[in-house]
DNA sequence: ATGGCCACCGAGGGTGGA
């Protein structure tokens, strides 16, 4: 089973990047996030017309989730339960016996910022709600965009702001790897300086000069089974790409 | 020179992203 993440930057502008991409890596799941359409906007004949299934929790402008997928998704969970929240960040489903979770984290824009101190609450909010969904769901996988950089070596040296490295925001990382969670790429001997994200500006893909924040947790139960785990670079060269790159880890059965 | 790009909304520049 093969498993994705891609903060797709625009569903509608992406759209056809994510068609060509499901043809050519076949996946059979694919978190998205920011999606940036509301629910009547999603382009779901599309997406059936290349072979998926699709839910989805969208909003206007901003965030906005979804979970492709070959077979059927059941049990699907929108937003955290019992945390108050206008933005569209979370979905959840069974797909097969692996519970899959799409979560677009909030960015936090600057250490110290009313929308740092959301991020944190956000993340303690999720964490306490995977605590019930690991329970129930021995099989499960936590993927998006985390807005996280887990360790220095996810994050270019020149990279000069606090937001996303902040020992607040790594340790909240932490809290999810203590839950019994694994960070699917870090299960396997990788290269150095892979990254998921690279900045529009400053050619900053041509230099490799990104980050390391979009994630694939599994639970203890697939931990034998993770195969393979990789940043597919490819839609990030393209014309009009996304400024991230899909992020994939392959189960075996 | 403390920006540079991209997408959004909406009709032009402000906001947000990471």
């Amino acid at each position: 089973m093969k498993i994705a993440t891609w903060n797709v930057n625009s569903l509608k502008v992406r759209l056809p990047h994510l068609l060509d991409w499901l043809h050519s890596e076949a996946p059979d799941a694919v978190c998205l996030q920011e999606l940036k359409c509301e629910d009547k906007a999603f382009p779901l004949a599309e997406i059936e017309a290349a072979g998926y299934r699709a839910v989805f929790n969208g909003q206007k402008t901003y965030n906005g989730v979804a979970i492709l997928s070959k077979l059927e998704a059941t049990g699907v969970q929108r937003d955290i339960p019992g945390f108050a929240d206008e933005q569209k960040r979370i979905i959840a489903a069974t797909i097969g016996d692996v519970r899959v979770i799409s979560a677009y984290v909030v960015n936090g824009q600057a250490v110290g910022s009313e929308k740092y101190a959301y991020k944190l609450e956000w993340l303690a909010a999720l964490t306490r709600w995977l605590q019930d969904e690991l329970a129930a769901h021995p099989k499960l996988v936590l993927a998006g965009d985390y807005n996280i950089a887990p360790e220095d070596r996810d994050v270019h040296p020149d990279w000069q702001d606090e937001i996303l490295v902040s020992a607040p925001e790594r340790a909240a990382f932490q809290g999810l790897l203590d839950l019994g969670l694994s960070d699917a790429f870090r299960l396997l001997e990788q290269p150095e300086k892979i990254f998921s994200w690279w900045d529009y500006r400053m050619m900053a893909f041509r230099r490799n000069y990104g980050l390391r924040i979009d994630h694939l947790l599994v639970s203890q139960a697939l931990v034998p089974s993770v195969a393979r785990c990789w940043v597919d670079k490819a839609p990030r060269k393209l014309e009009r790409p996304s400024d991230h790159a899909p992020v994939l880890v392959e189960i075996k059965a």
